[in-house]
Formats: C-alpha cells, structure tokens, sequence
RNA sequence: UAAGUAAACGAAACGGUCGCGCCGGUUACAGCCGGUGAGGAAAGUCCGGGCUUCACAGAGCGUGGAUGCCUGCUAACGGCAGGUGGGGGCAACCCUAAGGACAGUGCAACAGAAAAUAAAUGCUUCGUUUUCAGCGGAGCGAUUGUGGAAACGUGCGGUAAGAGCGCACGGGGACGAUGGCGACUGAAGUCCCGUGUAAACCCCAUCCGAAGCAACUUUGGGAACGUUAAGCCUGCUCGGCGUGUUCCCUUGUAAGGCUGGAGCGUGUCGGUGACGAUACGCCGAGAUAGAUGACCGUUGUUACAGAACCCGGCUUAUUGUUUGCUUACACG
RNA sequence: CGGGAUGUAGCGCAGUUUGGCAGCGCAUCUGGUUUGGGACCAGAGGGCCGCAGGUUCAAAUCCUGUCAUCCCGA
C-alpha cells in the first residue's frame, strides 16, 4: 500500500502542492469519514491516519450548495485554505473537508480560519 | 420630461506578492525561464450538421416521425433576410403552425322546435263535417325570445299564404383582364349563396437509415456457440455482405480520439438584405474528481453565470451604456 | 449523453383518454352532542389547475415554448 502511494506520488508529481496529493476514489473518502472530525460553522472537517507518508486532500461540496461556479468557489476558497497552511500540518493524513451549504457567500478569511480552527481542535498542527 | 418601441456596444483595466492546468526551452529531472489559459449565454439540450462505427450505407412500404404562404440565403435546418395575406396598437412597431372542410369519418355541452339526410309545432287553401275541433289531400319554407354559430342582411314589391320569386342598396364565394419570378392582386362582367372545427382523425406536398466521444481505434490468450445459422443498432418487405459472435483474463485506474476550423480580424467589391467573392494578416483553452484562486494599491461598483468531441441556430437567465423613432405634455 | 414521468385547496390524490359542473379524504372554521376534551353528527370557507402564448364559441384537458422536481440506463 505504502509503495503504491508513493509510486503513484512520484508518477503524477506533487499535483496540488508539494507534499500533499489529491484524494479522488471513492473507496478513500469512505474510510476518511470513519477517522476524527470536527464540525465547525461553515465546514467539516475529517483526518485520518493514511500510511503513504504524505497527505492526501479532499474536498466535498454537496450539489444543494448552488450552481457549478458556487461549488467551484468554494472548492478553490478551502483548497486554497489548506495550502497556505500546509507547512503548519502533520504529514501522512487523509483529510477531507465538506462544505456546508451556510458557506456559500462567504469571504475567504471566514473560510480559511474555520478550516483552521477544526484543524487545531483535531491536532493536525505540528 | 415621461411612457413606449427598435437596435448597437461592453461584460472591468493596470501593477505587485504567493499558487494552479497546458505548451516550448533548459536541466542536476528537485527545479528554473518564457508563452498561454472560460462565456454571451460556456446553461437548457429544443433543432440542424461535421466526425466515428454499424460490409457499401441499398431500395420500397408505412396505423412511424417532422415540416407546412412565396422568393432567396446557407453545408444544413424547424434558422435567417426580404416580401404576400391576416391580426393587434393612436403611432413607432409587433405577432402570425398561414395547404385542403364539394375524398371520407367524427364532434358541437347547456339552452333551443331544430346544431346538419332541415324532423316537429306551424301558415294558407281544398275536401269531409251543422259549426268548432279533428281527419285526409295540396302548396309553403323559418314564424317559435335560445345560442359562439340558425339557412345572405335591410327595405319595397309580390302572393291564397309565402319564399332571392323580383327590384334597390349592401355582404360573401367561384371564374376572371392587368401587374408580379412567385405568394398574391383582382378592373369589367358572368354564375352562385345551409355553419364551425383539420394545434380531432385524416388527405395532399416535401424531408428523414441508426446510434452516439461512456461513439470509436490500438494487444495477446482461453472457453462456448455457429457455417441450413447468428449478426448487420425503433416497425415490415425485398435485396445485399460473407466470417465471425458472445463471455472471461490481459494490454488497461492507459494512450489516441482532443482541437487549424463551414476559424478569426481588417479592407475592397456585389447584393434592399440574410449573405457571398477577394486581398492581407493571425493561431486565441484542451482538463480527466476536472485547471483562473488568495492578499493588496488606483479608477469603477458588477448581474447572470464555469469549456469536457467540435461547429451553425433557437430558447432561457441577467447587468450597464449609447443611439434612432413614436406618442403626450411644456418651452422656444 | 440518452430515455421516461409529475406539477390541481395547507397536505395526500382523482379528473386530462372522449374539451363544456373543479372534485375526494385528512386538516381549518361554525353549530350540535359532552360537566369539559376527544370521537361522532350537520354545515361552511378555501383554487390564476407550475408559468407564458396560441387553437376553439368554450381549455385543468388540445398545441407550442418555458420553469421546477423526481426516476431510470450507459
């Protein structure tokens, strides 16, 4: 499994950023959500222990959120939360964060200290 | 100024610090440098094509589907332009599925005598009968308040009673000179006058093979079925093809298809216009859980909204500015 | 990408085939019954038939466009 993360990492290249890939299966996102959560006011957010050695990131915007350009948004607001705050987290963790459809609208600085805040309660800060 | 109406243009710009997809270069394959990176609707998926596969994609029929005034434009269209007829609006202007009801079938609630072979009640007269009533014969054709629609309308004459039966005025239809490529127009004149509905079935004319980029292309092996058969992508018939078809594993959580095209810009010419011709210049996304974001500064206050094979239209959502025209009011 | 269905009273549904009265149940309101409430009985109100056009004398029903929701298949 391990080997298979890494294989994969080196095949693909660092996609999202340098040490963190995206999360795409739906089999991952299913054992992602049996991991530690926190629900905060506008995402929610899952970590679990994964054995690859780097992190691997998932977003989740449900369909009752709006239109494509509003999930876009806010896919693109918590992507780039988690990149300016990847340096500060632990590494080799699945990590998902779900949208809440009480998010649309929103200015990226009540996103991202959201997102930091669910972060700090699980533990995922070095 | 207000209301209306028709059209055109735009869809933030510049700079800085981080970050992402693709392409090119370099390289020690960490990275670095340069270029480029969502829309007018990318949307809905309502039409038309390209492209791919079905052997070539063949023919005919239809209780199949679509279209339906004319001429043109276009690769094509159910689209567009210009006209014709009809309708709405004081007007600018807008809307229009607009072939056929003497090929046939059906339907028209309620009311009304009657809703389509004009049946019934009636009117006039003759016979019968003492008279009325009734009965029988002949003639007549809308008197009877309804209804969306009632037998061309009104008036006069005429008659036993009546009737386009005749006349005057008016209405409608068919034929029709002329003009027009055509739809159509419709002089004079002749003939005629019992409805509507085909977005009811239908008739007529024209067109349509199917599936869709999860199409499709690329490897090797095994098993089963089959050669009189299966298959050939919505029905039926004919004709044709000539060896595969299905399943499993693998190549394969892959690569190609994937963007240079009925392309864009400018000028000239032809055309009322849609559009066409031509010269020069240009290359402007290509992802695969799906790339454009964050923080700032200046002008500005920004809505609807995110490509997934590609084009031409239609429809819907929505913001700002400008211009022409019409009507009303006021002033000059 | 392709196919199918549904929008009718506050809620759940008929009516659309064959055009003409918009109905049923629950709920709401009023009255009766009961000491009171529930149940029961009687009565009443409540509708732009998703929206916009059109055909027709007349449209929930037919036609066209459009919006929304849901369900399948690849």
């Amino acid at each position: 499994m391990k080997g298979l993360c890494l294989l994969l990492f080196f095949l693909k290249g660092a996609r999202n950023m340098k040490n963190t890939q995206s999360l795409k299966l739906n089999r991952d996102f299913r054992r992602a959500y049996k991991g530690a959560s926190h629900a905060g006011g506008y995402t929610v957010v899952y970590a679990r222990k994964n054995r690859c050695g780097f992190n691997r990131l998932g977003l989740t915007v449900s369909k009752t959120a709006g239109k494509a350009v509003v999930r876009n948004r806010l896919k693109r607001l918590m992507r780039e939360s988690y990149r300016l705050m990847e340096d500060d987290i632990r590494e080799g963790y699945d990590i998902i964060i779900v949208a809440r459809n009480r998010a649309v609208g929103k200015t990226f600085e009540q996103i991202r200290s959201d997102v930091s805040f669910s972060l700090n309660k699980l533990e995922m800060k070095k």
